[in-house]
DNA sequence: TATAAATGTTAGACTAGTCTAACATTTTTT
DNA sequence: AAAAAATGTTAGACTAGTCTAACATTTATA
């Protein structure tokens, strides 16, 4: 597979994700590519037997580009994760490189990797690790923005991985594992007023509680 | 830079190491691709002038074209000595994983790279790693195959890369910096007689013998 | 020095991946 | 149900990088 088909694959699978419908205006947006281009390109995944594609019908993944999929996804958080534990950079910092790294064609180097981490289950972004045979762990987080006012949860993951959003959560001392403590919400823009590792107080926009996963 | 083209440069600087000059042929079978390609790639290098270049005329290196070439090597050689050192790789199985992680693009990554291994000035084959700005250090190391009978050296480099001759040196624990003392010398074929290390004691070819570099 | 061999160049074709412009189908709105 | 909007497809062009076949130039040999 080239570079190009993997990351059309990624994009195919992330697509899936949220129980959508995958459709060409949908890659195209995702990938910043036009509409043709995504679609003389899903004809030629479909005669790869990598998606299941009939004209004007909405597109899926089959079952072996599925597996192709996650086992770049695989590639991708292991490679974010050793990036920050062995490399010591920041989890605002890993994703462009581990973009990069993904498309490396090397068992040896990434069998040394996983073992070098210690088999990991999660990324420095609380995303699931797909294992060798590309299978993915669900995991049960829910955003913060569906929890109640006056409990205290656990950051458990983020949903964005933009360098702006994850370097504000680092401005505010908040990792995976931090606790954070709903004392208020805002009825009007839905904002939370919260208590973060039992000391800094702020409030979190609604679209930041969106993009926030906690246990 | 694409890809393509910066293994070209990576070729161009090797086939100008040992004084010789440049030609198609020469690109064409170092590279495995056909001379009419390879004409065509001299073409747009030369555009973009990163070497100079006159139909039928011997081709070089511009200045800004080593210098793009040696930045690529020092990737290429710190990323060895990192898969060495840092994630326990043997000297035999580093070579083509830097072959493509030489090309990422994150000065963030090489920078780290750096770094951990404390600003290295030799790759795990005793080749001399370029500078950030794309200066090579000279080293004055001689073959084994000019070195003279009853006298003591040290190993201090190695000219062939691939996996089955590194893994020959493995196999009679020789590595960078091991003693190598030539007991005699065969008139006929240029075999040398060595003890390694003080302890073993075995036959080199000529071939061998060429591509132990010692000081 | 004339011929042959080696090397280099041009011309034209092909693939992967991209684009724009035009046309087709499906979905939504009126 | 008709018209309009949204979405999808086709056709054709372009670039990078590769190839083969044919032609040109330089170098070596007789
Ligand atoms: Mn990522
Ligand atoms: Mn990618
Ligand atoms: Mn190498
Ligand atoms: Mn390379």
């Amino acid at each position: 597979m080239t570079l190009t088909e993997e990351n059309y694959l990624k994009a195919l699978h992330r697509l899936s994700q949220n129980g959508e419908s995958i459709s060409v205006k949908r890659i195209a947006a995702l990938l910043d590519i036009k509409m043709p281009t995504v679609n003389s390109m899903v004809k030629n995944l479909s005669e790869k037997k990598l998606i299941k594609y009939e004209k004007y019908k909405s597109i899926e993944l089959t079952e072996k580009g599925r597996k192709q999929a996650l086992l770049i996804l695989r590639k991708h958080r292991l490679t974010e994760l050793f990036l920050k534990d062995v490399m010591g950079l920041g989890w605002e910092e890993v994703h462009d490189i581990a973009e990069q790294i993904e498309h490396l064609q090397s068992d040896l180097f990434f069998n040394r990797v996983d073992e070098m981490l210690g088999y990991p289950k999660f990324d420095p972004h609380g995303e699931p690790i797909p294992d060798s045979h590309g299978r993915l762990p669900q995991l049960k987080a829910t955003p913060l923005s569906l929890c109640q006012s006056g409990k205290k949860y656990q950051l458990s993951g983020v949903l964005n991985n933009d360098a702006s959003f994850l370097t504000y959560l680092n401005s505010v001392d908040l990792q995976l594992g931090s606790q954070i403590e709903i004392t208020a919400i805002q009825e009007f823009d839905k904002s939370m007023a919260v208590k973060l590792n039992g000391k800094i107080k702020t409030i979190f926009s609604a679209l930041i509680c969106q993009n926030l996963l906690v246990l």
